[in-house]
DNA sequence: TTGCTTGCAAAGCATTTGCAGGGTA
DNA sequence: TACCCTGCAAATGCTTTGCAAGCAA
């Protein structure tokens, strides 16, 4: 399997730290995932869920149970490798948290679901002027604007 | 009970518009939620979950299920009477969309869950100029900011 | 050897749905 | 009268958990 080599000694480094940290072991079930998240040639999706970070393991014949992929994701939120996204479904989506690429938010059709993904450099100010403003330490945050598309306002 | 008649007006309306609009009828229990929705002596929080909901009704000796809870939440969101908020738990949440008090957003705290809203102005704008960019209509935006508050960090 | 990890199956939790009865327009 | 709305209970879908066995350090 193709994977972007930059990216998984990234990640795994990170894990490798944060597992440092609070003695946790390695797996290979742990690494089947970080790989197939820093895999190129695979289909996995921008904003992927649990289950479908599952068939796709599956379709790469590694041996995995459902509920690993569940206690891993939740690990590397932890690990601030991915980070949960909510996109109106009501089941939680997960991106990488680093730099695959930059830093962008969503902008969702609430008719037909489709995702737009925008940059917008005055939110990092914002972030950090809010926090600051009620002494919070920053670490993550969300921006999801909601309309209808070109397309579907012609219905 | 006591509730705020301003509010409920409002809203009322706009379920009654919303109703005729969509050929739907009336409810006792419709207006059960319409009124806890304005209570203004009793602790529905201003971020509430259906189960939060439901038991207040409980509480106030109405008779609904929890069915109808939710087959209502969801109505309310499309008439746009309540907005779908999601605080990090993975149950939605749901808040007023009108102006009981101005539109505002989220901070809040990873570690202890505490929730800081805060209101800024120039994120209106951003929506528009976003929207407009990509031919969107806006209908609705989420901004929330997570972090660790001041108390979290010191442990 | 310690104790973290896994698979499995069962449990948990929020939410949805089919159905029959009741109520509104 | 038509058909929307409700309660109930069962079903669903995502996620978590208990347990025994396996494996890493």
């Amino acid at each position: 399997m193709e994977y972007n080599e930059k990216l998984y000694e990234n990640i795994s480094n990170k894990l490798k730290q944060y597992s440092h940290r609070n003695n946790l072991r390695n797996s290979v079930e742990r690494d089947y995932i970080l790989r197939e998240l820093c895999a190129e040639t695979t289909e996995i999706s921008e904003h992927f869920d649990a289950d479908e970070l599952f068939i796709m393991l599956k379709s790469n014949n590694k041996k995995i149970s459902r509920a690993t992929v569940f206690r891993n994701l939740a690990l590397f939120v932890k690990a601030q490798i991915l980070r949960k996204v909510q996109l109106g479904e009501n089941h939680s989506h997960y991106e990488i948290f680093t730099c695959k690429k930059k830093r962008h938010d969503h902008l969702i059709c609430v008719k037909c679901g489709k995702i737009v993904e925008f940059t917008d450099s005055f939110l990092d100010k914002k972030n950090k002027d809010i926090t600051k403003k009620h002494g919070f330490k920053l670490v993550d945050y969300k921006f999801e604007i909601y309309g209808i598309c070109e397309e579907c306002q012609k219905d």
